[in-house]
DNA sequence: AGTAATGTTCTACATGGCGTAGAAAACCAT
DNA sequence: ATGGTTTTCTACGCCATGTAGAACATTACT
């Protein structure tokens, strides 16, 4: 599966972000208006936006449709299906899994805990 | 915390794989007679392994006593820590985390799951 | 249709991390 | 001192990634 640099991350996370696809240059101006307001963003060349993009396609991360002229770009999986398969990948180079979930559950917060909880079914204790 | 290079990473396997310490040249054979025999291992340089347990020990997963003369080379965290806290961090990123571990628990084997059922107390339903 | 605008691909360069190791310096034992 | 051992310095190649110009393709406007 691999890791996404800098950018490929800010830009898959706009795509991410919304449902709907986007073309190049809408996502050009998403990066520099970003939702989160965290200022970044200098401006960036349309082409640097297509060669990521192209490169995500490559990757796998990026569909676009080729049959309306600005191509529309979407990603392929979820945000949460793409982090689950990270954390997958790097959990499956272990040997000893017991111990590195047991480190792993160590630091969750309560939130996680009893999300957790919920989804491996089974008695919830604390359900707020 | 950032994840490990191919080399970096057989190197840091041996040190999390032996409670005690190594030298450069210990770790060369290592690598050279892995214990799991998957027969890559070509014959590495001591430079080399030197070098790399140098940049280990700048980002901090290494540290070496210099007290001795060769000098003894160890894990700084042990392999589950380091796996659980890239786990984290993954997670870290993204801001449904509970679609994410929806997602991650779906995955999950079933002795895994079970684990994690003990982790978190919740009511085992098959403790084989 | 002809030309301008817009979008896409090709090519290219800089940077940085990592694998790799020689040369040189530091250290130790005899 | 002298040679063997260990460590540091320096260096190079490779590949991913950020970045974008030049050239090509497509659409739009008059």
């Amino acid at each position: 599966m691999g890791n996404l640099g800098v950018l490929e991350r800010m830009m898959m996370d706009v795509l991410w972000n919304s449902s709907s696809p986007f073309t190049a240059n809408e996502l050009k101006d998403a990066l520099i208006h970003p939702d989160n307001s965290a200022a970044p963003a200098k401006r960036l060349a349309t082409t640097t936006i297509l060669t990521v993009l192209s490169r995500l396609e490559t990757k796998g991360f990026v569909t676009r449709d080729r049959g309306i002229r600005p191509h529309a770009y979407s990603a392929v999986m979820t945000r949460a299906d793409h982090t689950a398969g990270l954390m997958h990948e790097v959990l499956g180079q272990v040997p000893d899994r017991q111990a590195t979930l047991a480190r792993f559950i160590g630091d969750v917060t309560p939130q996680e805990a009893e999300t957790l909880r919920q989804l491996l079914g089974v008695a919830t204790s604390d359900s707020a």
